[in-house]
DNA sequence: ATCAATGGTGCCATATTTTGGCACCATAGC
DNA sequence: GCTATGGTGCCAAAATATGGCACCATTGAT
């Protein structure tokens, strides 16, 4: 298209068309322009930019999404989703930056462990990753309603010292106070999560042994 | 804090702070106000909203990698990640989700087969995913490079078909017009990919057997 | 060589939008 | 009742965007 054109398109003069192109190529978009008889604008369609609003949650939940895809050795296309988290992680604010590496700290993958009965295999609860985020980062103990592998619900009070992603199923991993030991919980059995306000310490939790590495970033 | 400490601090008015503070309650900000003396602003920070800008080609290689992790049963959290789908979904052109949905049509996943070699797993070619987009849709034949377990390097040229994972490793499916027959190409091995104007049909891929199911969407 | 069609820039008056100030109202605590 | 707070309507002033004009550079057609 020729700048007249896409005056009388938009309704603008042509003064205004061209200020307008030089502020969308300050912006990034790239655009091309032949001079003289028969010329005119190109825009390269790589160069378009959408622009999306996140809620720092939503972040958070695709950027654990993803890196937890990255550590399973499982990101496709990873130079170009790169660039997608790079800007993510920099569309957060700083000390939620710091949050999600203390929270990834708390993250580790492995294989899928071969004998694990996949029938019943449920989605999380929607609350479960905002209780997570004050449950790890603030060291809250945190309640909920358990379902066991039989069926029976109990209700639980324990300190959450990691996650494991053995995949397709990811586990909490706490100290159960009741029971003085570490204790696995699958994410899908946990219902109605709720932070208490004490605080406990942390507790070095070896996982397993060989085979589940640590989801770390940078 | 209070309309005037905010005033001062941007070094704006009184009546201008006011003006801004309705101006972000319409962007969707919740900003808890509480009139009389002692009173003042409270933004709830779950509200907060950033903004983040993608190219078209990031968004198409962040909502590859989260469908992906989604069909291998492995999406945590995944409300919230949903609703950052959607609206990474939402900021596509719409002529791209349509794309985006025909390119899902060519993704099959399945369990890893055991046998594989892992040791000289490698990235992928930036180019890779640019070029799969043109072949896949346009249905144009792929060039390429390509280095097999043996270390030798040949050049192709095929029919992209469809694209299998089996994690961690992702593979082209294509038509090998000079063997007549189907041949599976692992992704990183895969050097400078190039398409050629010419138009190929498509054949009918049926993926090994069972343990195989397709990546789809909606 | 000339001419017309194109992108591009500088300038300035005009149009539009934003800002600041003021008066005033409602509410809550002292 | 007084004071400190958020909230609104109004209007002039300040800031910004727009449109018009003159003019330059480049390119292709005549």
């Amino acid at each position: 298209m020729t700048v007249a054109e896409v005056a009388a398109e938009v309704g603008a003069s042509r003064r205004t068309v061209l200020r307008d192109i030089s502020a969308l190529r300050d912006e990034g978009f790239i655009i091309h322009t032949d001079p003289g008889r028969g010329g005119g604008l190109r825009l390269d369609p790589g160069s378009i930019q959408t622009t999306v609003r996140f809620s720092v949650i939503e972040v958070f939940a695709l950027l654990i999404s993803v890196e937890t895809m990255r550590a399973a050795g499982n990101l496709p296309f990873s130079s170009l989703a790169d660039a997608g988290l790079a800007k993510l992680e920099k569309a957060l604010p700083s000390d939620k930056v710091r949050d999600l590496r203390r929270f990834l700290d708390c993250l580790y993958i492995g294989k899928m462990a071969p004998q694990v009965d996949l029938s019943d295999l449920g989605t999380m609860d929607p609350e479960l990753l905002p209780a997570f985020e004050t449950a790890f980062l603030q060291h809250q103990y945190l309640r909920f309603q358990y379902r066991d592998a039989k069926g029976s619900v109990t209700r639980r009070e324990v300190e959450p010292q990691a996650m494991l992603i053995l995949p397709p199923v990811w586990y909490l991993v706490a100290w159960d106070p009741d029971r003085n030991d570490f204790r696995h919980f699958r994410m899908d059995r946990i219902r109605q999560p709720e932070c208490i306000e004490d605080r406990f310490f942390r507790r070095r939790y070896v996982p397993f042994k060989e085979q589940v590495s640590q989801v770390r970033r940078m």
